[in-house]
DNA sequence: TATGAATGAGTTTTCATTCAT
DNA sequence: AATGAATGAAAACTCATTCAT
């Protein structure tokens, strides 16, 4: 019980710590924060950091991981069922969309300093960031097969772009280069799926 | 004459210095290599990067603007034309894409260490990032009016869906997620115009 | 008796630490080494080693001075008897090299770590390191005033000399500049006598 | 001409550092000081150091090879030459002693921090300080040779009491267990020499 | 123009020690 | 007695920038 009580509060510190980091790194950016910023966030000594981090960088893998691993496992599960394609790329859209609406800072910080973030850690988690293209491209596969999808581009052309330009509304929020409103955000997701699949061509409405 | 000729000389210089910073950049990363490693690669001192460049930083403004102002001045031309919308999308993918393909480097640097770097740069440079996107909303609104694209997508909606969509594929190739033959180099001009306009839903193929 | 037991208890406890910490400053070196290794070693938290000792640099004065105290008891009861000069030494000799045999690492920390390291514990430990010299000058003055041994050397100069080879030696061996067979650590003794007595010079031997 | 004048100053400023650190680190020792107290002991930036040294190990790296290397070349010499044993000897304590006669912080903190210091710099260096036994060690085998030192010692016994012996005279400086007249200092040469050639038995007076 | 010596602010990290439980 | 979370002082090192020559 006792162990059981402080390993809780201790879980519970190191993620009060997370938090703090992600507000942090979200607001100055990685690079331009000091560690001692995201302890005084915290509102706690900078040792205790290293108490539960062996170092700065640690804070952020374990940031991008955590929520990363949660993507991964959301679209191998949606890759897995039967829906037809576009319900399957919905649902992914969304699940990022989502997750940007409820916390905005931690899609900012993995977007801007891991993913984008092409000579530093984006490097680093290059393996883990292509994961997520490849099970991507495995949903458009399985629908070019089935004849849901054009052929003629490539899975991993098609991933690419499909998640580039998820990230790239999600970077037009953070910007403010897009509006943030609720309807505009739930819309988006069609129009991201609309976009990649229908395209921007009269031709595609014509079809219809 | 000699006032010409040692400016001129002067100007090599300069050139000399930015050339070696570009390649340092996409080497290195800005901030991991230091002044005196562009200074080494260029073949000077370190002291007279100074005399060039008030600062490191302005190493990079400089690399940025340079090139985004011809990409700036090409797109205003793209736009002011009369040719049919896929064909000024394609013209401004080509321009990006042969710039990288002549120079991969400074594509590079400039999209790592500026358009993609949120909390650096991109905030620095982010006026003249939104001047990119305005000209490409241009171009898609004129040919909404005249009926060439869809109308339910907003020309920012659009351009970011474009322009992100090079982006990504230049990152591609950055990251050697993508083939980088000059066939498929060639091949993704048309794919990126493809994809956003026609999308990859096959309804947009059987309709042609 | 529970008073005992528990009193026992405790004692035992922090001769476990103490040994832990001969044991890891021997390997690590005592600035190259953390608290926690000490406890880690004595399989304890390193809370509890601030229960037996008020800091790090205690537990090391421990050691020493429980240790030198024996080397000072040693000499004294030598010193106050009345075998030949060189018995004598050879007594003092025996005693430090049959404590290295059986424990090299409390005499391995002893000597790096404080009567060699003149910064630091040294300097604080100099009046107990004197005592040494002080009673094994003694034992000279006692010898070259019966005429034992050459009255042209100061008692000081000889303590020092005859300390310092002793030094010497099981520095040799802590470095491995010097072979550590049972023989030779026998024999080691009757030559560091033999050194100081005789000298190398062949003159001694022809004197015999 | 501009370029050696430089290059001296250069020269000139790393010496200025090196003798600043040498004193700093005779005085305080080499853990207990930082590397901004050697700077401002030199009356330099803090910076300037690492311009000239990569670490503030490397100046005391430097320290004590500069001043070792003498001493092996000193060595060396005497070991080649034809005088006798004990000539040989004197000479080489004669040196040592000079050298801490002439700058006796140097002698100090290369005694303190590298030969003595087992587990940091004495271990880096073992090698070195190897080689310096070795060469005496071959003084003493070569007389044995000879027949004009016992040869029932090692020569690496021999070595290890003498080069000890030097250094346990030098240490009784520095801790002022010793007296310090140029006087004591003169005969400390001849009585080290004595004791290791001669030892302290009268035996090898009466055989005189 | 050109050099590189000189400056010093700034940040991560370590770890002995304290203390609540 | 025992634990280990919490604290924060301390110090090495980096590197952009300045400046004398």
């Amino acid at each position: 019980m006792a162990s059981t009580a402080r390993t809780q509060a201790a879980a519970d510190k190191r993620r009060l710590i997370l938090d703090a980091a992600v507000k942090v790194f979200a607001r100055q950016g990685f690079h331009a924060c000091r560690v001692s910023d995201v302890a005084d966030e915290a509102g706690v000594a900078y040792g205790l950091v290293y108490h539960y981090f062996s170092s700065k960088d640690e804070i952020l893998d374990t940031v991008f991981l955590e929520r990363w691993e949660l993507l991964l496992k959301l679209i191998a599960e949606v890759d897995s069922g039967d829906a037809p394609a576009r319900d399957k790329l919905r649902s992914i859209a969304s699940f990022i969309i989502d997750s940007y609406d409820n916390d905005p800072d931690v899609m900012k910080v993995i977007i801007v300093e891991v993913t984008r973030a092409a000579n530093s850690f984006g490097r680093t988690h290059l393996p883990k960031i292509r994961e997520a293209y490849q099970l991507i491209a495995d949903v458009v596969a399985k629908a070019q097969e089935r004849g849901e999808l054009r052929a003629d581009v490539t899975p991993d052309f098609a991933a690419l772009a499909f998640y580039g330009a998820i990230e790239q509304v999600l970077t037009g929020w953070i910007f403010a280069l897009l509006p943030q409103s609720p309807e505009y955000m739930e819309a988006a997701k069609e129009q991201i799926v609309d976009t990649i699949c229908d395209g921007l061509d009269v031709i595609g409405l014509r079809a219809t």
